[in-house]
RNA sequence: GUGGGUGUAGCUCAGUUGGUUAGAGCACCGGAUUGUGGUUCCGGGUGUCGUGGGUUCGAGUCCCAUUACCCACCCCA
């Protein structure tokens, strides 16, 4: 019969165990971490309907989205969890206590191109905070506080996130009467870290028909730099001349000084002046997130303020701030440079290897094993005892019970460390309470580190 | 959506100016060893050379088309 070649689709991400199960340890880690903060869990669906992942209308998103009809429905995947929690909080707006603290770790869809750390179908790890009416600048320190402390627990370090705030931007195009243009010139700016001043310069006079003189100033301006105390005192020369500037200059000094609050260490963070990414809804601070070592993937995690992401599902004014953790592209990055943690990972501690006809007495010991709270797995198939072993080996089992004639007729059972090799003869019904032992004695993990 | 590159064994790849039966390492399977794995030794090739067409006495090799993947752009986690 003609075979179906078995394939995955590009930008699709699928692991092998071991992986998977280094993933669901990271995911683990972001859940705890989010939790420690008093956020709540959350789920909402993976397909909605088209007109409300599309509320918001044009752009990359209606470009970029996975649309189809299923009968006369017209449905989406989602594209982010951002647009999904601000119609759940709008649609559950009486049922909800504010501020609204939620973490959502799921798969979003684009449908663009794969590229190296760029996926199709991926994980976010998000935290928002949603307020009703108004909601306290302090959310904007202590969000990326969260994500510090986050990566720090996954072991990494040598990562910068990033601050910027997009009123101190409008602000200053208004001053140069730019701002119709504001959305191009940022986009434009952003990639100065990739092309350098000069391409960007002669875009922003070539493609955008910005005046020399100008682009200059956007350059000047963009190009400020140094240490967060440094580039506000710099920025503080543009203060008095307009509104939204002072305004975003302000937030971005209370949000800098609360961060340092929080624990945040100064080489963890830093005003940067060319970041304006993610989507068009931000309204005030926006973050970016880069590992050091490895800038080319691009950001692992980005958010900011908005001020009215709801406004589309309800007249109720619920501004929120949030983040979302590219945990697909982390994970790809981690993998990528071998910096996933090297521990072991099996997915039972002990294999029961039974060598006689009648699985009675594994069936028994198995079961004792898990109520002393160790993962025990139950090898009954009839196989060669050297296929049997090679199994406990591939699985990376520590210990081996096994369980032949002779140890049954002394109602023992011979423990195997599958590391060491030794092995020992206890009571079968010492079996429990000695594996437990020995596995308390293992040593703790290290952590991952760069 | 635009531009470029690559498709040979499960994986990474070699394959001469076009020439007979397409190779290597790793992986895998079997045995040495039916109560001891990871080491060692012995044995085993598991393939529609992405697909379709063309040129040729002859195509893995040259040409065209197609498809998949990769890279870059756009955009973004």
């Amino acid at each position: 019969m003609e075979k179906v070649r078995p394939h995955t689709l590009s930008g699709f991400m699928e692991l092998l165990p071991e992986e998977q199960a280094r993933f669901d340890q990271i995911a683990a880690t972001l859940r705890r971490v989010y939790s420690l903060y008093g956020f709540t869990a959350l789920d909402t669906p993976l397909i909605e309907a088209s007109e409300v992942l599309l509320a918001k209308g044009g752009g990359e998103t209606e470009k970029q989205i996975y649309r189809f009809t299923k009968g006369d429905s017209d449905l989406s995947l989602r594209f982010d969890l951002t647009v999904p929690l601000a119609k759940y909080v709008a649609m559950n707006y009486s049922k909800l206590t504010f501020p609204f603290r939620r973490f959502q770790i799921g798969k979003v869809y684009r449908g663009e191109r794969a590229q190296r750390g760029r996926f199709r179908e991926f994980y976010q790890a998000d935290i928002d905070v949603i307020g009703d009416g108004s909601l306290s600048i302090i959310n904007e320190a202590e969000i990326p506080s969260i994500i510090y402390r986050a990566f720090t627990e996954l072991g990494l370090r040598n990562f910068v996130i990033r601050v910027n705030n997009r009123k101190v931007l409008t602000g200053f195009y208004e001053m140069l009467e730019l701002q119709d243009r504001s959305g191009d010139i940022m986009r434009t700016v952003d990639k100065l870290e990739k092309i350098g001043p000069e391409k960007v310069e002669a875009l922003l006079v070539d493609d955008l028909g910005i005046d020399k003189a100008k682009a200059r100033e956007i350059l000047d301006f963009t190009s400020i730099s140094g240490s967060t105390y440094q580039v506000l005192a710099l920025l503080e020369e543009f203060s008095g001349r307009n509104g939204t500037f002072d305004a975003g200059l302000s937030e971005l000094k209370t949000v800098t000084k609360y961060l340092r609050e929080f624990g945040v260490p100064e080489e963890n963070f830093t005003v940067d002046l060319t970041i304006a990414r993610g989507l068009d809804y931000y309204t005030g601070t926006v973050y970016e997130t880069v590992m050091l070592s490895h800038p080319e993937v691009g950001s692992i995690c980005s958010g900011g303020r908005y001020d009215d992401l709801a406004g589309y599902y309800t007249d109720k004014k619920l501004p929120g701030v949030g983040i979302s953790i590219g945990l697909t592209r982390l994970f790809f990055v981690l993998s990528d440079c071998d910096m996933l943690s090297k521990e072991a990972v099996s997915p039972a501690d002990v294999l029961v290897i039974p060598m006689t006809g009648d699985l009675s007495h594994a069936v028994a010991l198995s079961t004792a094993i898990r109520g002393a709270g160790v993962r025990a797995q139950l090898y009954g198939e009839d196989k060669k005892f050297k296929a049997k072993m090679t199994y406990a080996d591939r699985l990376r089992v520590p210990y081996v019970a096994l369980l032949g004639e002779d140890e049954i007729a002394d109602g023992q059972v011979s423990i195997k460390d599958m590391a060491t090799g030794a092995q020992a003869r206890v009571g079968i019904l010492e079996a429990p309470g000695y594996l437990a032992g020995e596995l308390a004695k293992r040593p703790a993990v290290q952590p991952i580190d760069e």
